[in-house]
DNA sequence: TCTAACCTTGACGTTAAGGTTAATCTATCA
DNA sequence: TGATAGATTAACCTTAACGTCAAGGTTAGA
C-alpha cells in the first residue's frame, strides 16, 4: 500500500488555510513536507493532520504560532519517552512539569469560556422566553408583573 | 457614597495591561473613562472590570479586539432590551441569531480545548505513573512487560 | 518655587501572520 | 510543440496590537 500523497493546492483546500500559509508553516518549522523530483511540496496524510492541528491550536484556542511550536515540541517529546527504552528521571519530571504548566493554561481558557457560556446562554433563554410571552400578545409590562 | 477612581498607573497595575494598551483601547472606543480637569483619565471600578472582561476575552480566548468589541456590543444591547418597555419582535429575533451563533463559536473553541486537554491529560497520567515506577527502581523494560 | 515623577497627545517603530506581486520553472493537453 | 495553468522563491506590502520616544502640561513633596 503506497502512501497517498497532496499536492498544496489540495491541502489548502482540504485545511482551509491559504498555500501561503502553507508555505509559511514550513518557513517557521512546524511542517516539512516532502518534495518531489523538481521541487514541488508534497504532503502526506500525516502531515495534512498535523496542519489541521496546527489550525484548530490557532484558530479556535488563540494560541500563537510560537505556542503552537512549543506544543508540538512537547508531543515530539512525549513519544520521543514512551520510545526509548531508558530514559533519565530528570527529563522526564520536567517534561512532566512542562505539561503541568500546558494544562494549567488549558484549563484556564476552558474557565473563562465557561464563564462566557453561562452568561449567553442565560442571557438567550430570558431573550427567548420573553420572545414566546411577546409571540403571545403580551407586552413587556405585563412580563414584569 | 462616593465612587473611587483610578488612575491610569494603578489600572495597569490592577489589570496586568500596559498604559499603552489602556489608551489603545480607549482609541478604539472599548473604554472611556473619565477625565480630571486637567485631563488625566480617571477608571471607575466598573470600568475597571470591563477592562478585565477584555483581557479575558482577548488573552484567555483569542479573540481579536474588533471580535471584542461586537462581544460588547451585543451585550449592551441586551441590556437595552430588558429596560425597554416596548421592542419590536424583529429586533430581538435578530439578537437571538446574533446570540445563537457567539454560542455556537464558544462551543467550538470549548470542544477544540476539550480534546487537547483530554490528551494531555492522558499523557499526564501516563508520565506520572511510568515517573512513579522508576522511583520504585524497575527500568522501563520492566514497564513493559 | 523648583524639581522629580507623573500625565497628555502625537508620531513613528516593531512583530506576527500572512497578502501580493514578480520572475522563473514545470506539467499537461490540444 | 506551444499555450496555459499551476508551482517555486524572493521581495515588498498590510493589519492588529501595541512599544517607544519626543515635546510639553500637571502635581506633590523638599
Amino acid at each position: 500500500m503506497e502512501k497517498k500523497a497532496f499536492h498544496i493546492d489540495e491541502v489548502a483546500i482540504k485545511t482551509g488555510l491559504t498555500k501561503r500559509a502553507l508555505r509559511y508553516y514550513e518557513d517557521l518549522g512546524l511542517i516539512s513536507p516532502l518534495r518531489t523530483e523538481s521541487g514541488y511540496r508534497l504532503y502526506l496524510e500525516t502531515e495534512i493532520e498535523k496542519i489541521i492541528q496546527i489550525k484548530e491550536f490557532r484558530e479556535s484556542l488563540g494560541f500563537c504560532l510560537n505556542d503552537v511550536k512549543e506544543f508540538m515540541q512537547l508531543e515530539q517529546n512525549l513519544q520521543m519517552i514512551f520510545r526509548k527504552p531508558e530514559v533519565d528521571p530528570q527529563s522526564i519530571a520536567q517534561l512532566l512539569e512542562t505539561l503541568q504548566i500546558q494544562i494549567a493554561r488549558i484549563e484556564k481558557k476552558e474557565q473563562s469560556l465557561a464563564k462566557v457560556m453561562d452568561k449567553y446562554k442565560e442571557a438567550s433563554a430570558k431573550l427567548e422566553h420573553y420572545y414566546q410571552s411577546l409571540q403571545e400578545g403580551k407586552t413587556h409590562q405585563d412580563e414584569k408583573n
